[in-house]
DNA sequence: AGGCAGGTGGCCA
DNA sequence: TGGCCACCTGCC
């Protein structure tokens, strides 16, 4: 294909899986890679990048990019957290003591938290309300062809927030956003009459970015948790969705806790990355529900 | 055919 | 505070 240079290699300093790398894109972290049987490759959009991503070994994987596109390998890197020591992370969870938790990572060998555009996260995570990841990814499909950048041709960038502040309400509902159409809009235009604020947001320590961010229309405590989680790398965000009180209510003894209660507990129980273990924890669930 | 899906905000005791 | 319910849409 001309559009795409050859492959080259990007090393990885935790080893890896196949199946986690598919685990690790298309896992619900992110929503847009998809799986292309023909090139036998993942491609995925993130900011205005796009990429191709194939498993070579366990400490390789393949990249190819857009000719013409010279920061994007580095972009991906950073997106990936190529050089951060997961496996130290994982070292540091409390797997010793915790047979489900160990389980579940030895499960998913390398999976890794993805470091997202913090404000796509946030749009992306307000798709999220009682959806499904095929029927995410198909509204941020149809807001990026309808309202995004076109990065190469047929390939389309998320919008960013000014671009959705330029749309109305009728033509997000008319994406099939549903009742989100009417959160995006109001969390757009006040995105719109505060350009620093994501910015400012993703720099400030969890605690405070957390009390910022679901002030947004339509961002609750797990919303916010999901986008600080997945595009900020504040890996303390433990986001407490339907999965997790699931896991936690059967297989930790804790039903009847409220989710304030479970969030509490899983900080206290999982220490610092909780939400790295929580990643962890949510792929096990969803392939071996309890 | 009706209920439910990686939620949130508003309303009521 | 704590519980309940509407809210879009599509898929089983």
């Amino acid at each position: 294909m001309l559009n795409w240079s050859s492959w080259k290699p990007l090393p990885l300093t935790t080893p890896f899986t196949e199946q986690t790398l598919a685990e690790t894109l298309n896992g619900g972290q992110a929503f847009r890679w998809n799986f292309l049987p023909a090139e036998s490759c993942w491609q995925g959009i993130w900011g205005q990048h796009a990429a191709r991503i194939r498993f070579y070994d366990t400490t390789t994987l393949h990249v190819s990019t857009p000719r013409g596109n010279k920061s994007t390998p580095a972009a991906l890197a950073t997106y990936l957290r190529a050089d951060f020591d997961w496996e130290a992370a994982v070292d540091s969870l409390p797997w010793r003591s915790d047979p489900h938790l160990h389980k579940a990572l030895l499960a998913y060998p390398g999976l890794r938290i993805l470091k997202q555009p913090f404000p796509e996260a946030v749009l992306c995570f307000l798709c999220s309300a009682t959806k499904q990841i095929p029927q995410i990814k198909v509204m941020c499909e149809r807001m990026a062809k309808s309202l995004g950048n076109e990065i190469i041709p047929g390939i389309h960038a998320l919008p960013t927030w000014e671009q959705l502040a330029a749309a109305s309400e009728a033509e997000l509902r008319a994406l099939g956003l549903g009742f989100r159409a009417k959160n995006i809009k109001k969390t757009a235009d006040l995105l719109a009459s505060s350009p620093q604020l994501l910015a400012q947001i993703e720099a400030a320590p969890y605690p405070e970015a957390k009390a910022q961010l679901v002030t947004l229309p339509g961002v609750g405590e797990k919303i916010a948790d999901c986008a600080l989680l997945f595009g900020a790398a504040k890996l303390e965000a433990f986001p407490v969705d339907t999965w997790i009180i699931k896991v936690l209510e059967k297989r930790y003894a804790l039903s009847g806790w409220t989710p304030p209660q479970l969030s509490q507990f899983g900080r206290v129980h999982y220490g610092p990355l909780a939400g790295f273990a929580q990643q962890f924890i949510f792929s096990y669930e969803r392939k071996n529900p309890a």
